[in-house]
DNA sequence: ACCTGAACACCGTTCAAGT
DNA sequence: ACCTGAACACCGTTCAAGT
């Protein structure tokens, strides 16, 4: 609805008829889009129109709307440095812990992009340095290779899948102030019966909390605790499973 | 394209104007073209084409197509039967670990589903219930209700993230046999340069393994241990955080 | 190589109207 | 209360054509 100007007249560049788009500049105005009116808001024609240009022409740059999706993902996940997972081996725990911190706070400030997070493989160049950023620091915890890759994937998946969750609980997909947004959380718990959910009621409080930030580094602490226990005691084994 | 069929003549019940639909039949029918052609082919005119009604009709049952998505998601997660989490307390582990893999199993049946649960907040009958019996488990682990609260929702995140990663890391949201996909993720990865990523390419075999029930276990494990080590060393406090 | 014109087969949602 | 007719303002994608 606003900050984003639909610009029907004139391409961006000279008159040429060569290169007068670039990938960059599709996913520039594609995360402004999403920015400034939410995930859902995200279109070729929209993309399009703003780049004053027709629908189709960004099929020269994109195999589609989902190749649209996973180019926003990826710049945003590009936004937190993955270098911050680089360091001294003693502080492996720091790194991980700050990087997912600084993660977490690029998604929040883009939350319609921690909706669409879930829907791409994490396999573009951003999503790489992540995992090789974090295997790095497994191992200076002195995790062997197949556990430092387990455990990558245990903190990549906790990391977004609590942001996401989080921004789905937004009405709008716009997370607010945390304490506003945790009393809303509590005002809607406010007609739960007791009778029902006994242990749900008496932790109404804490369960607001969910959201916060608190409640991420708590959880993530927890996370990497767990994993480099070494007393795992993983009875269920290494089964196939058919798919379906 | 096959099983959802398309009945363009009359309402499944007798003549009258009155009751020819239920929520209940709606759901069912979304969930079956859900299941059949993924969540990109939900939508409430193809749910009301296939009711043989007027796609304004349903707006008589559902407030509009998030409220049909969150419909979907909350019978599914009821098809994991929470009751699963009750049980001995000394038994506690076991409970969580036997109801996360029943959950994963589910949603895994209904991957387009998968892909939807991170987009709704989890505050329908069926997850209210996923989240009392999981605190009643960890409330026998020893827990007290702060931390209890806490830990069911790091497995939560753990749980629903894990699958809908997974299920997004398929071409076409559909898992197939374990060892297929597996052999297809380890292809994908074949191109990388070690120069670039030395320690991805060097656990190649075990990032390629991310998608396995094998990992979910040792991964929810390990997050177990973690959540009941009593060890916190959570030095990243409560400090407020303002939206965006 | 890059962009357009035109079309195809869809969407969600609203509103006034009928029974 | 439940459903329809009709409309509004959109979608993604394809294909042949132009430069």
């Amino acid at each position: 609805v606003n900050d984003v100007e639909e610009q029907t007249s004139t391409p961006a560049r000279s008159r040429g008829p060569a290169r007068s788009l670039s990938l960059e500049q599709i996913v520039d105005v594609a995360l402004a889009l999403v920015d400034a009116e939410g995930a859902d808001a995200l279109s070729v024609r929209r993309v399009a129109g703003v780049l004053g240009v027709r629908p189709n022409t960004l099929y020269t740059y994109l195999a589609g709307r989902a190749a649209l999706e996973q180019a926003v993902v990826e710049r945003v996940l590009a936004e937190a440095d993955p270098r911050l997972l680089d360091g001294d081996a003693s502080q492996w725990r720091a790194r991980i812990t700050t990087y997912a911190l600084a993660l977490r706070r690029r998604l929040r400030a883009h939350p319609g992009v921690a909706a669409l997070v879930m829907r791409a493989p994490m396999d573009g160049a951003a999503a790489l340095a992540v995992g090789e950023g974090m295997l790095g620091a497994f191992a200076d915890a002195g995790l062997a290779t197949e556990d430092a890759a387990r455990a990558t994937w245990v903190v990549i998946v906790q990391v977004l899948g609590s942001v996401a969750l989080d921004v789905a609980d937004t009405p709008d997909g716009r997370p607010g102030p945390e304490r506003a947004w945790v009393a809303s959380r509590r005002a809607r718990m406010r007609g739960l019966d007791a009778a029902d959910w006994p242990l749900t009621v008496a932790a109404t409080d804490d369960v607001a909390r969910w959201v916060t930030k608190a409640q991420f580094a708590w959880g993530l602490d927890a996370v990497l605790t767990g994993l480099t226990s070494g007393a795992q005691h993983g009875a269920l084994g290494d089964s196939e499973e058919q798919g379906a």
